[in-house]
DNA sequence: CACTTGACCTGTCCGC
DNA sequence: TGCGGACAGGTCAAGT
């Protein structure tokens, strides 16, 4: 899924996008997309306007005028995408130069025909849109707006959920409670990241940075993105990693992250932001999904192997297993 | 308790 | 070209 960058650019998206909006009407086919449904969502949203658009770790919050948000998880493949129905109908009937009172940044692109390579190395301008028309198959729910503009969830292998809940329970919700610290935030010093990595010393520290309990956000990409940038091998037992490195990793990790917001996040398959559109940050990448290619720091040859259940990236010779502790 | 693994789903890619 | 298996950005529940 979208890890924090991503979700991060499409709160950014909707804020600018949404805000302010009643809601006319919405659709949903998928009831796991919408686990709370037993009761008449729809009496509950329709009528309601957009508030606010937040985020807390991965998940997206989206506050309405009601005292009720929708709260929603990504997952893997989920997207949240924007349209305005116009224009979606007017790039199918008309040229391009008939765009005129249109915002051009609202403007979803089907003349892009993406081939697996662009795609598996972002390679693509991050204008590049991998919307081509929606509702497509993926659609779980739609949102439309009383301008008739739509809010699209697609969510290809349906792990991804929308839930309604009063705004003040939102922080009540068990993955809200655990959840640990937000690493953008001040407050999220080198000294609060030790402490709390620590306390999974037995784990390999791939495996604690992805714990969502100990900080909150990094996901596969910048696990092994921040790993590269501090020399530590993924595999390495928290217990093992000196306290500088570990404070590196704690650099490396704010770093790759802010890297990715400002890039518009990584799209290495189907993750677009709020306006259909891909994130380059993939084009950046140092070792994620670059097995078989130079390392950028020393050009030995990346690899691919599994650490915590998970693909990992590595350079074998910047990032070394600490040695085994010889036994007497 | 700490930690690891499998399940949730669909789609794509790779090797036979 | 078809088919089986592995794998894909996350998180839980159930296992050891």
């Amino acid at each position: 899924m979208p890890e924090l960058p991503e979700v991060e650019t499409v709160k950014r998206g909707l804020l600018k996008l949404i805000v302010g909006k009643t809601i006319k009407f919405i659709e949903h086919d998928w009831p796991k997309s919408f686990p709370n449904s037993e009761f008449d969502v729809t009496s509950f949203l329709v009528g309601a306007s957009i508030k606010n658009v937040r985020r807390r770790a991965k998940v997206l919050i989206i506050d309405l005028s009601t005292g009720y948000s929708l709260v929603i998880h990504l997952k893997m493949t989920g997207q949240m995408v924007y349209v305005k129905r116009k224009q979606i109908e007017d790039s199918r009937l008309k040229n391009e130069d008939a765009v005129d009172e249109i915002d051009p940044q609202f403007s979803i692109s089907n003349s892009q025909s993406l081939n697996s390579e662009d795609i598996r190395f972002g390679a693509g301008h991050p204008n590049d849109s991998l919307i081509k028309e929606l509702p497509d198959k993926s659609t779980r729910v739609i949102f439309v707006f009383n301008d008739d503009s739509h809010l699209y969830f697609n969510d290809q292998r349906k792990f991804g959920w929308v839930r309604l809940m009063p705004t003040i329970e939102v922080p009540n919700i068990d993955f809200m409670k655990k959840v640990g610290p937000e690493p953008l935030e001040p407050e999220f010093t080198a000294e609060v990241f030790i402490n709390r990595i620590q306390k999974r010393a037995n784990t390999t520290i791939k495996a604690a940075i992805l714990d969502q309990t100990v900080l909150a956000g990094v996901g596969n990409i910048y696990a092994d993105e921040s790993l590269w940038g501090a020399n530590i091998h993924p595999a390495s037992r928290v217990f093992d990693v000196p306290l500088a490195k570990l404070k590196k990793l704690h650099f490396e990790i704010v770093f790759v992250l802010n890297l990715s917001i400002n890039k518009g996040g990584s799209t290495s398959r189907n993750y677009v932001n709020a306006e259909g559109k891909r994130g380059s940050y993939l084009e950046f990448a140092r070792v994620f999904r670059r097995e078989n290619l130079p390392c950028p720091r020393c050009a030995t040859i990346i690899k691919k192997i599994r650490v915590a259940g998970r693909g990992t990236h590595v350079c074998p010779k910047c990032q070394v297993l600490p040695k085994k502790l010889v036994n007497i």
